[in-house]
DNA sequence: AGAAAACCTATTGAATTAGTCGGGAAACAG
DNA sequence: CTGTTTCCCGACTAATTCAATAGGTTTTCT
């Protein structure tokens, strides 16, 4: 139950952005050093990024990325759901909403109700969230 | 964020045991054909279950495992724990009650607070569903 | 004695992860 | 118009993990 540094990353450096929201291009190399990621590594996920629709290239000097969308309707979810595949502790979880099931056990399978679970709760902990609240918690750091 | 075989299997195979709780040693081979696992496979599997202690083991014809406990006390988050090792989305969570730091970017990294909740909605999802809960699911299958 | 089972260690093929490498294309500054 | 900055793209790779498989040993029941 680990989560890739896609995910990980991916959230670093959109909340880099949310905290420079309406400041103009901010360069990848610069979101890359403040959050001590490989640039080019970072340049891969920002191009998912990219391409789901949630941020907005510049190319060219004094070019770079910022968010499509105000930080407050950004959620952590969005951003780990587009960077990891949807959330789904067993695959036996997925493409249930395409009508056929993919699980041919359903019936047998007793434990596939925990993991719906788990997959829930996890979803509900990070659709709660957006880079909003993450840029309001800086103010309280040191607490927990 | 993918539960391995390992947890699944190993939630599968206790699940098996809990059903047939009270009745004797129950072999390998019988729990391994009922879940469809490879035979093989489950036999590392509940070694490490074993060596846990939340399952005791007979040798020779007519051997096989049972529980330690009554389904009742044990919880799906204790045999994923065994299985998996402690759920910590990020690497950045473990050891934090070693008291020393493991992660130096604790004070600047807003994130980790996120990662956190989803651990803590994890584990309260895992620790609340026993094996007994399981069992008696049995009788509804075909909600949800 | 023979069969049924648990037990143990090593090996392997495939996939994933977390990058690196090297160049190309757009845009701005001078 | 030239050079620099920056994004863009595809290929490659070393390391690790996963999910088994293989092949044997030991214990215990019949």
């Amino acid at each position: 139950m680990k989560l890739s540094t896609k995910g990980r990353y991916g959230v670093a450096a959109m909340y880099d952005l949310a905290l420079h929201y309406g400041q103009g291009p901010i360069s990848l190399k610069s979101v890359a050093q403040r959050q001590g990621i490989s640039e080019h590594y970072l340049e891969q996920l920002m191009g998912t990024l990219r391409k789901a629709g949630y941020v907005k290239s510049i190319r060219g000097a004094q070019g770079g990325y910022s968010l499509t969308k105000e930080p407050g309707q950004i959620t952590v979810g969005n951003i780990i759901c587009i960077m990891e595949g949807p959330i789904a502790p067993v695959d036996c979880l997925l493409s249930t909403d395409a009508g056929h099931d993919y699980c041919q056990r359903a019936g047998i399978c007793v434990t596939r109700g925990v993991w719906a679970k788990v997959r829930d709760s996890i979803n509900q902990v990070l659709d709660s969230i957006t880079l909003a609240d993450l840029c309001q918690e800086e103010k309280f750091q040191g607490d927990e």
